[in-house]
DNA sequence: GAAAAGTTTAACCGAATGGTTAAATTCGAA
DNA sequence: TTCGAATTTAACCATTCGGTTAAACTTTTC
């Protein structure tokens, strides 16, 4: 069939605007540049996706869908609450770490336009009832102190989230614009988000 | 002299870039808009800053350099570490509500030129040795527990912006795009982060 | 081998945009 | 009142950019 070639082209294109748009925005963006990271011409990038806004959702959706299955199948599994924990940041920071541009992308996004955004959300059926399940759970158990588990949810994502998407601001103003040693830091961050957590968390 | 009229338009087209630049971006932001929202026309724009990246700098600047010594003022107080702890995150937080497209703005142009950024940092005298001097201070006392204190610095942070700089999105996962019960959430979290931090970092 | 789909080339269009210019007008200061 | 700076008006320019088109070519499929 001729998807061979067009299903590699289309995946091609799909590559490239994901690159382009998550490190340069919607408006900072340009068609042209899209193909030519594709490696192909603007007429065959227009043959495919009509129009930018087409193409962008179309990124938009597939990389907000791709954050969360992926982070949330561990929850599932029956690992104690601690180890669940630990997979999950570690898992989030690597994930970040390999995509620096991704957090300020989502960011701006959301902000210029939410009702796409809710769109998306509602049409991928994403929702946090499963997480927000598991952490009712063990404070019934007893096993953690009780709270509002979205006060919980919050800190996990911003305790995990934050450093590396401020990475540029703070890697200058703390740690002498040294990227390694910001790296170094961000590791051994897997391991202190985690125990800052439980600190908080645990009954003891 | 000519300077009240001068100094009046001069305020009023940072006043409007700021608006605008904040809320779109370098990239989405028109200079007619620009123009428009301070109630002025493009050649006046013009004459007063040549281009647009000019302005842009200006106004970057302002806003980077504006949002730090109102928060680092209090460290110097003799308040115990409870209180400026207190004062600082309800200050963020509050700050942060009040202008809520702030974050997405920086985060988005610290990445988009992180060289500028330098540059503006090093110009202002930026730094937060104060505040470590402080933090390493009550370590030292024994009145909180020893750690690296870029990583406290990080976690309060972490912990007072994201929400805030989330909003969009949060409020729709987790609380239904229920605008108010958001807003009674971060009111709320001024005290919670509060008691978040201490119950990691406290020596009981 | 012919039809169809995929792809390139290259030119083009119209709208938007940053920036300029020149002339006229307003206005404050001396 | 006069001079110069501030401001407006309005037209204009060059460029960029999203998007289109048509013709030619290549590749795949049947």
């Amino acid at each position: 069939m001729s998807q061979t070639k067009k299903d590699n082209t289309e995946d091609k294109i799909l590559e490239a605007a994901k690159t382009v748009f998550i490190k340069k925005g919607m408006d900072g963006s340009r068609m042209q540049e899209i193909a030519d990271e594709a490696g192909i011409n603007k007429a065959l990038l227009h043959y495919y996706f009509r129009t930018k806004q087409k193409l962008f959702e179309a990124i938009f959706s597939r990389v907000f869908k791709q954050i969360f299955p992926d982070l949330t199948t561990f929850i599932r599994s029956e690992l104690p609450i601690e180890k669940k924990l630990e997979t999950f940041i570690e898992k989030y920071i690597t994930l970040l770490m390999k995509n620096p541009f991704l957090p300020a992308f989502i960011l701006k996004e959301i902000h210029r336009d939410p009702t796409f955004l809710a769109a998306v959300i509602k049409k991928n059926g994403i929702n946090p009832t499963e997480v927000f399940a598991m952490l009712n759970n063990e404070m019934e158990a007893g096993r953690i102190r009780k709270m509002d588990p979205r006060e919980l949810l919050m800190n996990i994502l911003a305790l995990s989230i934050f450093p590396v998407a401020a990475r540029p601001l703070v890697q200058i103003m703390l740690f002498d614009n040294n990227k390694k040693e910001y790296t170094d830091f961000l590791e051994r961050r897997k391991q202190t988000v985690k125990e800052f957590i439980f600190n908080s968390i645990l009954i003891k």
